[in-house]
Order: structure tokens, then C-alpha cells, then sequence
DNA sequence: GATGAATGAGTTTTCATTCAT
DNA sequence: TATGAATGAAAACTCATTCAT
């Protein structure tokens, strides 16, 4: 004896039920009954806000890369001087790695997120753009040394998945080890001294 | 009508055509009576020489992960000089992930790879190592300046990953251009001078 | 936002949307809410005023039987003569075939029309009523030889079916043709002379 | 537990148990679980024989068809005389129709039968040629008198629905009186002496 | 070893029908 | 009266897996 409830109550429901779900037991495995059990509605309802299973599977993919982009670029905001920012960028991404640890895995390692879906696109240049911004203006600015600022954002947006538990592993470094070692290659990278006792790059360059 | 055969040979068979099938429509599409057909063997013998579909795509990513390793080893052994085995390290991976462009994908994004999967962990490992390695090896020579080898190399395993087909998606950035740029990447990375005219370093620790 | 309207008019308005859905897509696969929807009212309606698909499809069939049947009748009697009588009752039929090509079809090749279905019964009836009185009378006339009108009524109710456009199938006889040869074929089958040159029997009996 | 069988025979079982729930249950009601419970096999199974409900319904449909035209012609055959052949044909007809009263039906009332059907095309096909080589010949030998054979064909070829049990309905003419009514009327349309006491022809062409 | 017919549990999807508003 | 969100029973179809030959 279901009530009628408004539409956006009904489908983040449905949301959230399958985000347990697909955390439980993948995206594959995940019948679309569990999903529905889980958002305790009727296996017929599911249709009436997803058109199949891959459409809400993007769905989700959307929301996660929405929250994860904004909160990067809520850290990067929150924090002066741009070696400070580059390492807060490095910091936000582990932190929301870890947040919802199998979601992302889970997400984004489905088939159905194929190469050339359009769909999904926004959301990692969302993110690629966040890191290109701040590299771009940290070298205006002559606090970084960047000729290429969208690719060096591009392979640091990929570096920055050494973050995600799946790929992850067994490697066994301690996430505070991680994180610094990160931030000392981020800023080594666009040429901005090491975080703390900046002897190295003297060093070398001597 | 095959008659008998070794078993190295038929398992090979079952190999490339599982390979051609997965490239094809992708694992979780391929079923397998396709490898079979593929295979040109029946569909009962595909229990003889394995457990199970996932047994057969683990067996296949240990393929591509070895080979990718000592591809990446033969590369980096044949060149003189750290900066210069960095640099071949860089555009083997990147001549990998062309050799056979949609086979990562399909082998690696597929939820078979799971997190906690021991299987495919030494694969990774291997291509880890190699990295470790070079950068323990450099530094010792005084080439690099790397405190955590462990973990820079893990790091740029990560990077490399922007190579990949499927992870660059819409990234247009030219071939050639983003191979440069990691390299250089790499080179700052590791505290060696930047691949051309090495004013940068300099100019930053000035 | 439709507001309320006389009953009789929501009927006309439901059996109007079903009729060209099913026109359109088939019986079979018409839902109830293409059929609300094609009638502009919300799908719960439609239990006001049909207790089922069935009763709509069987509404729809009365309503073409009656109209077939009246437009049949209303030719005979506009033609004065016996013979005439005849073809343009064969005409008449041809021409409702003709009327709305699709919906005879579509709706009589339902399952729903059962055998045993009582409900579609007077709508043939009807007409095979009215060929029988034409036989009957011209019988009585002295102008046709028909000693079982309602059997040979009967028959050539069947015989029409030959203008269903669904009927005819892959018969590629031009129009035309195929009523001047329904023609000459009842005009035989009740013992009138042939439309045209009237040498046919002569030859025969001779 | 089941056991080999060789596939003809599988088939033969499937489109037995096929036709038996069809004629208790019609197509379109009738499950493909249905189907394979008749046939004793297990539900898969049916994918392996036809590849999908309407190809099994296109199946069923030429088989009978065959059927139904080589006994026409089988009795036109084993009949001398060119009135007597006619009337054999009429026969047969009829009796094909008693044979399986409600398979005819069931299977060619169904939506699946479609006009544009190419399938099924040969099958009318065959028969309304065996009927139209009967007036041809007829025709030639001087015992008919019928000039465009294809489409008097045709015609009575729609005629013989009325034997049909679904399409007789609430008639209830007795066969027998049915059957001779028939070949009546088909002695008239081809211009042949009525079956019994020819007195009608000669009073109409007096 | 090799085959492929047979199985049947499992999944997505549809849609007639209800009922609180 | 009119609505449309919600239901849930079916139904078609898939495919990994078995096993008699």
C-alpha cells in the first residue's frame, strides 16, 4: 500500500538504493529488483525514472563527479598562496577518494562507462579543468612554471587515481605518506618548490 | 571436426579467441559459446581448460601485464644514461597502450578486475618495480633525487594511465605532444633537468 | 488539464484515440496509455468507461460493422433493378474496404474477435442479412435463381472478404478488375446474365 | 534428465506441443513455457529450434498450409471430369477445414499473419493456383467458361473461408447443405450445368 | 579428448489495473 | 470526475554449466 510521493523524492530514492547496491555487490551483479527492494518500491516503478539500468548507472556517475569536482574546487578556494592550493587540490581528491571508498570503483570501472560515452565526459573535464585553472594561473602569476597547462592538468588528474582504493591494491603506503609524496610531485611538477625544507631542488640544479 | 590436440595449443586457441571476442563486444557482452565459436572448438571444452569465465579474463590480463612489463624492462635496458631510461620508461608505456588500444580497456575496466583480485596484483607489480627500480637506481647514481621510490614510482604508475585509449576519452592532446610532456613531467618528477634546454629548474630555485 | 465532459463525448474521445493507435501499431500492441494518451485523458480513466481492452476492441468492431453494413444497404436501395442491385452491392462492399484500409484488419485478424465471440455476430449478420434479402427478393422478382438465399448469402458474405486489403495480400489484380469480376461472379452465381454481352451462359447451356 | 534426440524430431515435438496449446489457448495467449511443458522439454531449449514466438508461429503456419494445398490437389486430382474436379476441390476444402477445426484459425487470425508477410504469401499462393489451373484447364477442354482465371480464382479462393469453423460463427447451415450450396456456386461462376437436374441454367439464359 | 543438446535459474521489461488524492 | 504514481504478476529471452555420447 505505497503512497505517492513527489517525483525527486522517489528517484533519489531509487538513487540511493542503488548506490548501496552497487556498492554491495558491483554493478553488474546488481539486479534491478535488489535496487528497487533496497529503495523499497515496486520492481514496475523503476521505469518510471530510468529508461535501464544504464541510464541510472550514469546518473549516478553524474552526481559522483558533480560532488567530487565541486569539493575540489571548494578546497583549492579555501586555501591562500599557490603552492598551498596545489596541495589542498591533492588533498580535497584523496579525501573524496576516501569518502566513499567503492563507489568510484564501482561507478567508474563498469563497462557501461565506455570511452566514447558522452555522457560522462563533463564530469572528468570538470575536474581536469579545476587542476588546468590553477596551474594556468599559479604560472601568471610566477609562482609556477607551466608551458602546457592542459596536459600537465590531464596527466595529473591521472595520477591523482593512485589515490582510488581499487587501484590502490596492495599497495601498501600509509595515506599520510601518499598524500605528501603526491603533493611533493604535484609541486616538483609544475616547478614550484618542495612542500617543506626545499633543499632538493636546489640540489639538482646546482 | 578437430581431433585432439596438445592442450598448450588449445588453450591457446581459447586465448585468442576469448582476446578477439572481448575486443570485439567487450567481456561482460561475450559469452562463451562466442569464445568457443571464436575459438573453433566446442562449447564443452571450454571446462577443461578453465574454471570459469573469470579464470579465462585473469588469465588474459596476466598475459597483457606481463608482456606489458617486459616491454617496458627492454625499453628502459636498452638505452644509456637515467634521464634517457626515464624517457624510453615513458614512451614504452605509451607504445603499449597503442600496441593493442582497446584490450586494456576491456581486459582492466571490466569488474572482474576487482579491487582485492590477487591475481592481477602482480602484473601491476611488476611494472611498479620496474619503476622503482630506475628510480632507486638513478638517485643512487645521483641522476635523481628521490626520497620514496616505492611510492614516486607507484605515483607515476598512476600517470601512465593517462595513455590509456579509454582514459583519455575526448583529451585530443596529440600523440607526440603528450608524450613530452610526461616525460618532462617524469624528469621534474624525479628532480632530473627538464628534456630541452634546462633553463626551468633553474629559474624556479633561483 | 481536461476538466469534466459529458460521458458520451470522453467515450467518442477514447474510441477515436484507439482507433487510430490501433491503426497505427496493431491491437496487440497497443497499450492502454498510448490509448489514453492519443485521447488527451489521464489512463484512469479509461476504466470508466471500458471494463477492458476487450470490450474497447469489440466496441470498435460494432461501431465499423454497423457503418459497413448501413453504407451497403443504402447503395442497394439508391439503385433501381435487380442486377444493379447486386453490383453495387459488391461495389458498395469494395468501396468500404477501400474506406479505411487498415482498420478492418487490424481490428477483425484479433485474436480478441473470437469464434464464440456473440458480440461481433450482428454485425456480420447484418450484412449478410441484407445480401440475403437481395437474393431473396430478386429471387421472388423472377430475376435471380437462388434457391437457398441464406446459404448463398452466406457465401458470398465470404466472397467479399477477397476486397480486404489484408485479404488480398500479395494479389496484385488492379481494383477495378477485381469488382467487375465479384460482379460477374455473383451475377452467375445467383443465374442473372453477365454484366456486359451477355453470351457467356448461352454458350454454356447450349 | 534428458536425453539426446535428434533435432528433426525435437522440432517435430516442439511444434507439437506448439500447436496443441495453441488451439486450447490461442497464439497469443499461449506462453512459450506453455509450449515447452507440452514438448516436454525444458524452457531454454525452445531458442535452439526458433528464434523467437512468431517464428514458430510462421512455421506452423507453412506447415499447414502445405498440407491444406496438396490435399486440394490430391482430390482434384483423383477425379475425372472437369464439374466433378470442382466439386472435389469444394470437398476438400471443406474437409481440410473440419480436419483441424480451430488450428486454421487460431493460426491465421493472428496479428502475427501480417499482410506484408512474405512467408506465408506462397502457401494462399499454391492454393489459389491449384484453383486457377483447374478453370484454365476447364476453360481449354471447353467445360468452363471462365476468361481471367487468376482473379476468379482468387475469389473463390476467398469463398472457401466459409468453411472455415471461426469465420462460420453463429451460421448454422449443416455442412452437407453448406458444401453442395458451394460447388453450386462454383459450377455457376465457371459457367459448368449445376450439380443435380441442370434445369437452372436453361430457364436463366432462356 | 571432444562434442553440443539440454537444462533452468535468473534478468530485464511490459502493462493492465488500482486507488489515494 | 479526473488524475497518474504505484503495483506486481507475467513473459520473453539468456547463458553458464552439465553430461551422455
Amino acid at each position: 500500500m505505497p503512497r505517492t510521493k513527489p517525483a525527486s523524492e522517489r528517484r533519489a530514492e531509487l538513487l540511493d538504493g542503488a548506490r548501496s547496491v552497487f556498492v554491495a555487490k558491483g554493478v553488474a551483479a546488481a539486479t534491478l529488483e535488489d535496487i528497487t527492494n533496497a529503495a523499497g518500491v515496486s520492481k514496475g516503478l523503476f521505469w518510471q525514472y530510468f529508461r535501464s539500468k544504464d541510464e541510472l548507472v550514469t546518473a549516478l556517475q553524474h552526481e559522483y563527479s558533480a560532488q567530487f569536482a565541486s569539493a575540489v574546487r571548494a578546497a583549492v578556494a579555501a586555501v591562500p598562496g599557490w603552492p598551498g592550493k596545489l596541495d589542498a587540490c591533492v588533498q580535497a581528491c584523496f579525501d573524496q577518494f576516501q569518502l566513499e571508498k567503492e563507489l568510484h570503483d564501482v561507478l567508474f570501472r563498469h563497462p557501461a562507462h565506455a570511452t566514447t560515452d558522452p555522457g560522462h565526459e563533463p564530469a572528468h573535464h570538470v575536474l581536469v579543468e579545476a587542476i588546468r585553472a590553477l596551474l594556468a594561473d599559479g604560472t601568471a602569476a610566477g609562482a609556477f612554471d607551466v608551458t602546457e597547462p592542459e596536459v600537465v592538468a590531464y596527466l595529473l588528474y591521472a595520477t591523482m587515481h593512485a589515490f582510488d582504493p581499487a587501484f590502490r591494491g596492495s599497495n601498501r603506503t600509509p595515506d599520510e605518506q601518499l598524500v605528501r609524496a603526491a603533493q611533493r610531485l604535484f609541486r616538483r611538477s609544475v616547478g614550484a618548490a618542495d612542500p617543506e625544507g626545499a633543499g632538493n631542488m636546489k640540489e639538482v640544479s646546482a
